[in-house]
DNA sequence: AAATTACGTCAATAGTACTGACATAATCTC
DNA sequence: GAGATTATGTCAGTACTATTGACGTAATTT
């Protein structure tokens, strides 16, 4: 099982490294970083039965009020039917709420209850205090920078969706643009 | 199946924002950058049949040659059984051979071959990429600023598993501790 | 009236992960 | 040397997230 000589290529002994002309330390950091900062709400959300699916479309709906269920599938990036369980179970657990379109009645607007507004500042929580410390602990003291590097690694024709809230945004939050 | 008014809480038809004393910029930014920063080799992957899961294997072997079972599983926080068929899939397509370890023979030594090495760096070229122009667009012109930000976003207990590579070691790479 | 859009849903499949159990071989311990 | 422990592999069952494709319904647009 072990011996495979004949059939495998031959073991290469040397580590990948920065020499390979990769920035390996940062791809790793981010791996571990990201792992990390999921691994928080995860905890909270596993006494729900919820997964990261869910904290996702709760996140969305707390921070859009109104969106409506195709304007969750373009932020999220994935397909109608992935959405429809998870937030079929939102809904059910009383964390979601649906309402009428006004304008198009097709639509399905999506607006939390005071209880998935709990939720979702629950799951934030950590997150940010994490963040808060990482930045205390970095010695970081202009937090644009991180801002700046985070959001330049977003895919520049989706910078788009990232509504950096008040700090950016002068009145819309969702519908006309 | 919209009129739920009875039994379902309230709409909130505000959105949260900074003024719940939450980080929300970069809890969102942090989401999308890592989003896009998988996407690249998430699209190499795919051709393979591959995933996320064969990546992170891939990358830990190339990165640390010789690495243990054990220790994989160490890296990756996955349970054994997890790894079980995407290392099985990365040997029998000839990514990654199993030595028999010197010291103990029941342990087995876990190398990259020429096919895998290619591959591990095909995937870490694009995120790197990706890195070196955020860094750029961002105007940062200090990494170590990144680097610090990003690994203190990481549980203390498990900074030990972060190996910055050639940067801050002196001479070991596996094997003795 | 016909086409399109927004949403919901059914069926089938895939990738990643889990728990629990069991087997084998090698090493360690008494 | 016998027994316990360790490293690994594997089997069975389950769960969560995601996919593609197809179909249905109601509302809007053309």
């Amino acid at each position: 099982m072990t011996d495979r000589s004949h059939t495998a290529g031959k073991p290469i002994r040397t580590a990948m490294s920065v020499e390979d002309g990769i920035d390996f330390a940062i791809i790793e950091l981010f791996f571990f970083a990201y792992r990390d900062f999921t691994s928080d709400p995860d905890q909270i959300l596993a006494d729900y039965g919820f997964g990261r699916a869910h904290h996702r479309v709760l996140h969305f709906v707390n921070r859009r009020p109104g969106l409506t269920v195709a304007e969750l599938l373009d932020v999220l990036k994935i397909t109608k039917q992935s959405l429809a369980r998870v937030l079929k179970q939102l809904i059910d657990t009383d964390h979601v709420v649906q309402l009428q379109g006004p304008r198009d009645r097709r639509q399905r607007e999506l607006y939390p209850t005071a209880k998935g507004r709990a939720l979702a500042l629950a799951l934030a929580r950590p997150q940010s205090r994490r963040i808060h410390a990482a930045l205390g602990d970095s010695g970081i003291t202009e937090r644009t920078l991180v801002e700046r590097f985070l959001e330049a690694m977003v895919n520049p024709e989706l910078r788009a969706q990232i509504d950096v809230g008040s700090a950016k945004m002068s009145g819309k939050s969702h519908g006309e643009h």
